[in-house]
DNA sequence: TATGAATGAGGATTCATTCAT
DNA sequence: GATGAATGAATCCTCATTCAT
């Protein structure tokens, strides 16, 4: 273990300290967790976790910055799409699937948590959630020009609604053990549908927004 | 410096240390606040707070608790309203209200965070929680069954999605600092109403939802 | 022990760990010597040092700090010698009973060492060394204007020469530890009163300077 | 990567490394220095300095070796002199030259400094200081059975009272940023003069011993 | 009860040294 | 020989908690 790494093999190692760490902060926060279990989860001796990061908040903000090229991955590919309310409801199901796993929504609390502390943090925090927001405002803006979605709301609405949604999905996984995203899917979904008001509702059908009007 | 203290002075002091944590902890979060700092924002000794509470996570266990009665009044209260959609949205209306503290919802999110990590906060934030659930939920069916809002939900989805929505709200507070409750009032009490589709919203008038379809 | 320390005890626990931290730096010097070595030799424990100190750093400071308080105590006594030559020789002769210990030249060394490298301790040094420089200067010119003290010198470069022969004793002592303070002290002097050739050198009678040149 | 090394490309690697590492004691002391300082100033890779030097302290103790090698060259060199007076005075200026570099009197303070807490280091320092005193003893001895100093002084006091002055020299250089070696040569060179008093001292003239005698 | 000094385990980080390549 | 990643002991300092007064 001496020749300078391959840059491949130092990125991997290092994903892999941060797949370790995300796991820990997930089980037991980020001030409790400590650098040794990390490196312990990780499989590395307690000093080599500093060749990789400077220091145990540098670990959190890598997290961060991956969260947010994650989510700008995400919302990129959904421009493309010719019905823009069906690409805003592809990110919430997108969104579903990964609060479906426990331990991802155990760690946007934390992490959350962490950018109402500290502000480093705090700023890659909003820096992300202004890139989401902004994502879906444009989405949002091009589906109301194209009356794919109902009159009553701007586009920074629409989009400051799903992101509410969307952080209260979370909260749900993470607060209520009970809690499943699949079996409560429904229940999210047609939330934001009677929010958005498509022209077609896939819910619709079942729950027509105007039937006893009639 | 040996006489009992009477009752009342006791939960007086008790309820400063409360007091004195509660803004702490909105402040920079609980493990990174130390005792310490609790004792000097109470104005009292480091020795004393030990006196009051067991230890550092007694405090929370208590703030949890006390959030916990708090909202066990609200929900009382509710309970006789004629309209038991107004009620729903009254209960919103108050947690609209209490949003608009950012340290209330720092608070929030750092119980959340803790609630995550640590098993014992986490039961008494999940009872709470399911408290909170079951009230909204008896008010849904109640609402359901006379008619008060729309079909299409049955009372715990209803529960669930507003309690997700007051998480999502909080969420907003906490990571946005240019948020502001008053300014978006109207986009979350929309999204209730849209979700609730109650017979006369008082948000329809100027947004009808089914005018198009005329 | 919860009482709040009267004063004096507080100084004066101050003081024994000021003391234990002199020894063991003179010892094994300011960086390899541990808080906890410290905290061992004044016989508390390793938290407790730090609610006298903020840091090892902070100690190294008072002790340089005591060192000058000292230095002007023992400047301010001189200044009302009438013959100013006796004076310089009283404060040479005060230096050289300091020297005999060799933990405190040990410590000298140290103290010079560290603040050749740390910029804050830098300043205390080198104010310390400036408020010793400017007492004998003040010392020497009146020594010279009286005519107390032979020509050829002005009074910065009397301050200067008995500086660096202070220095020169402190070294000796440091480094070789078969250097005998009291069995060099008449070299010492000798240097010292050639150098400054007052009227009457009290060793003037058995090293007459200018015997040959009769 | 595996040929051995000309000799003369070790020794040129190996003094490299020394430079390095004394540039970088005289700029942070010896136990703040990392190895990985001394590596990067040297151009070399962390683990090659272990190639060339068994340990950090080995470092110093060569540079401690070296010191001691060039004095016994510079001493060796003023043997042949006739006036030994003036070989005393050679190796006085020479060392004035020497302290002028500020980074060379800051190394000499860290190794008196490690001396006095490491006891081979001590060994070494101590070696070479009786190593000069024993060269400086030898030639104060000749001159003054030849009468080329003044009377009143034994060997061993000259070559301790001129160890001094060095010493007190090399300590003005370390502590005292403003202090100029050039500026204050005079001082120095008259300190000597007078403490030897050789029969015709260069200052003399100006500065004449007796002249009050007359 | 009130005080705050004392305790000491624990945690992030550093760094000399090793060793596989 | 050269490299630099890996090791893990060691260090400074923090902080919840105790307890003598």
């Amino acid at each position: 273990m001496a020749r300078p790494l391959k840059v491949e093999d130092h990125s991997a190692r290092r994903q892999a300290i941060l797949e370790a760490a995300k796991a820990c902060f997930a089980r037991k926060g980020f001030h409790p967790t400590t650098t040794a279990e990390i490196c312990s989860e990780a499989g590395i001796s307690t000093g080599n976790l500093f060749h990789y990061f400077r220091s145990k908040k540098a670990i959190i903000a890598a997290i961060v910055e991956q969260q947010g090229e994650e989510a700008k991955r995400h919302l990129a590919g959904l421009a493309d799409e010719a019905d823009l309310y069906e690409a805003l409801h592809g990110f919430f199901d997108l969104v579903l699937a990964m609060a479906s796993e426990r331990d991802f929504a155990n760690l946007a609390l934390e992490v959350a948590a962490e950018a109402s502390r500290d502000p480093d943090i705090g700023a890659l925090v909003r820096h992300n959630d202004a890139l989401v927001r902004e994502g879906l405002t444009v989405l949002a803006a091009a589906a109301i020009e194209r009356r794919q979605i109902g009159p009553g709301l701007d586009a920074t609405q629409v989009a400051l609604g799903i992101a509410a949604m969307i952080d209260g999905l979370f909260a749900r996984v993470a607060i209520d053990p009970n809690f499943s995203v699949q079996g409560q899917r429904n229940t999210f979904v047609l939330m934001l549908e009677r929010f958005l008001q498509p022209k077609a509702s896939r819910v619709l059908f079942e729950t027509p927004l105007c039937d006893e009007a009639h």
